[in-house]
DNA sequence: GTTAGCACTCAAAATCATCGAGTGCTAATA
DNA sequence: TATTAGCACTCGATGATTTTGAGTGCTAAC
């Protein structure tokens, strides 16, 4: 059997009036719905049709039809691609005026969930080749050191450091100058032994100190590596069918621990395929299996990057939340980019 | 009449009851239950009585009963009198190693709702009143300024400020060393038209620059005065008395926007009783009127306090929450005291 | 003052009937 | 051959009715 031009007018029918009511869609409402100018009898036929392609099921014999995962499937991926060139005019108001990276993380995580009205989530970038651009050390009282670090794309990392006693104001310049020198420039991964080492015997005296500094720079930035930040997370709730006391409190747990969108990158790694939709079943996360999550990348330089996802159910509306999504992206491609 | 001894006793039994099971108790149950060797008759008859006084209600005729807010009140009261003195041996184990308030704070909120079972949210500290320890600032490249706050307390605040040119290393040292005697030791609301005057004056040609910088301060300062992180929200769906769709709802959007507890700080201003239970409708914020919120009061110094707050059904386990957070607080301060 | 006993109440659970949207199939039609 | 009208059938949803049982209040006896 093939899917013909008609079946797939009916089966695009059957998504959208799906898409707006949430129940299940019958042969007469089809029938008046499109300007087929079909009897309900020809829908009918030809819906069997379509359940028989697996397009499309019925929750219980005697009910209408609602798609299946193969059957959004296609339809986004036909969406997909007649969105492909088109202009999109929705206008992300960002305020990017607050350089500081959380900050505009957080607002884009809302702005997303307050206009698609689904959950949303977004990752803090992916610092694993973020380099070094360089590092302050501040004596804050006689006891404690404030070692301040920022990486390339502005990110700041700060954290305390104990010494045993104060160090003399010279000793600190030295101390922030070798610092910098031996490690700016460098990622995470490039801190290795033969670099502390130099490090140490260069600060004679200050070893232990360095070490300390070293651990927590390395614990810092590995860390939080996955840090996310949600929102709108209570949108689930206005979609019944996600509201059985099991899925709710399921997806809402996974929202709150973040591990969602964490999970999925590490699964996933790093291949980057822009707008990626998993529907239903093709999820990868357990927790997210009668939903619909739709995840977007957005990227520094140098392979830093980082995910937001749409969490909210398959009869999601997916061209707002493409286009949205596809905005947001480049808002934040500029912010991002004007500030290194 | 009177609340005799008696009463009392079959009271504390009916609410012990009713906190185990969160189903209505009847007179056997409690006949039973005590060692007051009563028979269901008798019970039933203490029972119309503690109903007469209000302590009580029945949710419908026919039902067993269930203790009142004021019935939670009693027994809350005179449990907290009586844990007054007594030791309590649960320890908290927080991880103060990371000395960044931030983390701890999290920390904190995740040990409550792992250990209570209840929902948790805690707030940053009141900065009302933090002074400035110091202020250092660094040139991140051409056209940014890194400008590193440390508060008492070792709170960090960081922002970035945009200028229009390098500045010479002279200037920014010059620059820093200003900025620290003239603002070193004040408090938000000390920084004042005057001062800013002065600093200008005194900074030829880095007249935006300081205002800049100063309105990041500000802003850093104020802005996220009210903070909060929550943990263990999904808790909520173990207590299906909380678990109507209109209810977890609302009371999931409050925890997400954290609301719950900065509207109470807003509400009750910085009077600090200690361990401070709102029982249903003594709740002062909408949301919660089908809960009992539990909040107690961390001090910094110098007026800098917070609060922590759980969030649990009526029913809660008053013992366990007060002991716990009772614990926590001693922790914190003790954290706290250290970092100082 | 306490208790046994009994009639009464009422929410929750179980049972049953009805309704109607929607289907599949067949036979007639274009 | 494709389409359509017609009809019997299915089955979840809705709602009425009954049953059940925990729990009460009252009264009379201890």
């Amino acid at each position: 059997m093939e899917l013909d031009d008609r079946k797939l007018k009916i089966l695009q029918a059957i998504i959208q009036n799906y898409l707006e009511t949430g129940e299940p869609v019958g042969s007469r409402t089809i029938s008046k719905y499109t300007d087929l100018n079909l009897s309900s009898a020809t829908i009918r036929n030809e819906m069997s049709d379509l359940e028989e392609l697996g397009f499309i099921v019925q929750p219980h014999t005697s009910a209408g039809r609602i798609p299946s995962d193969k059957g959004y499937r296609l339809y986004v991926d036909m969406m997909l691609k007649s969105k492909e060139d088109e202009l999109n005019e929705l206008k992300v108001e960002l305020n990017a005026k607050s350089q500081k990276l959380d900050t505009v993380l957080k607002e884009a995580a809302r702005l997303i969930a307050d206009s698609t009205n689904y959950a949303s989530m977004i990752t803090v970038p992916h610092y694993r080749c973020k380099k070094i651009k360089f590092i302050q050390l501040t004596q804050v009282d006689a006891n404690t050191i404030l070692c301040v670090v920022v990486l390339d794309g502005n990110v700041i990392k700060n954290m305390m450091v104990a010494c045993d006693r104060e160090l003399p104001k010279e000793d600190l310049l030295k101390l922030n100058l070798m610092m910098n020198t031996f490690l700016q420039g460098l990622d995470i991964q490039e801190i290795n032994v033969s670099v502390m080492q130099k490090l140490r015997t260069e600060a004679s005296g200050y070893s232990t100190l360095i070490s300390d500094i070293l651990d927590a720079v390395a614990k810092c930035l590995e860390g939080e590596e996955l840090e996310a930040y949600t929102s709108g997370s209570t949108n689930i709730f206005k979609y019944p069918e996600l509201n059985e006391a099991g899925t709710v409190s399921n997806l809402l747990y996974a929202l709150e621990e973040k591990k969602a969108l964490t999970d999925l990158m590490y699964k996933e790694g790093d291949n980057d395929r822009g707008i990626q939709v998993y529907i239903g079943e093709e999820n990868p996360i357990e927790a997210t299996k009668d939903c619909t999550l739709v995840t977007a990348t957005y990227h520094m330089e140098d392979g830093v990057y980082g995910k937001i996802g749409i969490l909210g159910p398959r009869r999601m509306d997916y061209e707002k939340v493409v286009g949205t999504l596809r905005n947001l992206m480049s808002d934040l491609d500029g912010i991002f980019k004007k500030e290194q």
